[in-house]
DNA sequence: GCATACCCTACTTAATTAGTAGGGTAATAA
DNA sequence: TTATTACCCTACTAATTAAGTAGGGTATGC
């Protein structure tokens, strides 16, 4: 399951992407727009800036901006610092390879065979899109 | 992430599928070769033989044994199974499809844009895929 | 210099996962 | 028939994570 975290991340961030002239959003602006807990919101959108995709601004008139266009905002990237490994098990993930303890022989095993699909299936549609894409 | 209930069944599916001649395997064999706390598995089994992938038989020999050949398990089935929906939010799931409460136009909503196209991707990989596709 | 709006830490609640414990019951072989 | 094997079932618990709350701190700009 996404994690309501990914979800309201990707929400806000298509929703400054829909801004005229990239102007600052309030926080409360986007969590009304948006349905979201602002308080929580808030801790996301920190994360976001932190991550290098947008930033604030503060006092009046302040809020949050993208700081790149979307359509230099790939998935990918936005996915892994929302959602976190792409992979559904650490032993497929190319960003947070973990070497299952129970497996004796990673070449061997069902899971890690069909879970290597997975993951590179899912790869493809994040490169594939940016924000740009996903914006109406 | 996937779960270890979806992880152990999937192993011991594959464990099963390796056997000569379908025979009954204890479950204390399977839990010991895959590194699986007993007890866990047992639940895991119990599941697995409620939907109709294996059968089991008591008493001295006895064990668990596939009811149907690998190539006829498709993977679709058993990650629905063990793991629940495909899809990782309830608005683009075929099979437990709900509506997000709090979105309030499906076709607007840029999640749901990009989960749609990752529940298809993985759709594909699990519909290519078979028990008998991913037993070393 | 004060209102605005972001910034940060810590805490709490609920749900889920992963397992444990312990006994019950059916089937088989001797 | 009887002992043993091995599955069957319910209930409980510990650990983790997700999701949100609370409450104040701090920088900015008019």
């Amino acid at each position: 399951m996404l994690s309501k975290k990914t979800k309201y991340g990707l929400k806000a961030l298509a929703f400054l992407a829909n801004q005229k002239n990239n102007e600052p959003v309030q926080i409360a602006e986007i969590a009304k727009h948006e349905n979201i807990s602002q308080k929580f919101l808030e801790s996301i959108l920190l994360s976001l800036r932190k991550s290098g995709f947008l930033a604030s601004k503060k006092g009046k008139g302040g809020g949050y901006y993208l700081i790149k266009s979307p359509s230099e905002i790939p998935m990918t990237t936005v996915m892994r610092v929302l959602e976190g490994p792409i992979a559904m098990v650490p032993c497929v993930s190319l960003n947070f390879y973990e070497k299952c303890d129970d497996c004796p022989d990673e070449n061997a095993c069902s899971v890690n065979k069909i879970m290597l699909q997975i993951r590179d299936s899912a790869l493809e549609v994040y490169r594939n899109n940016t924000l740009a894409d996903i914006i109406s």
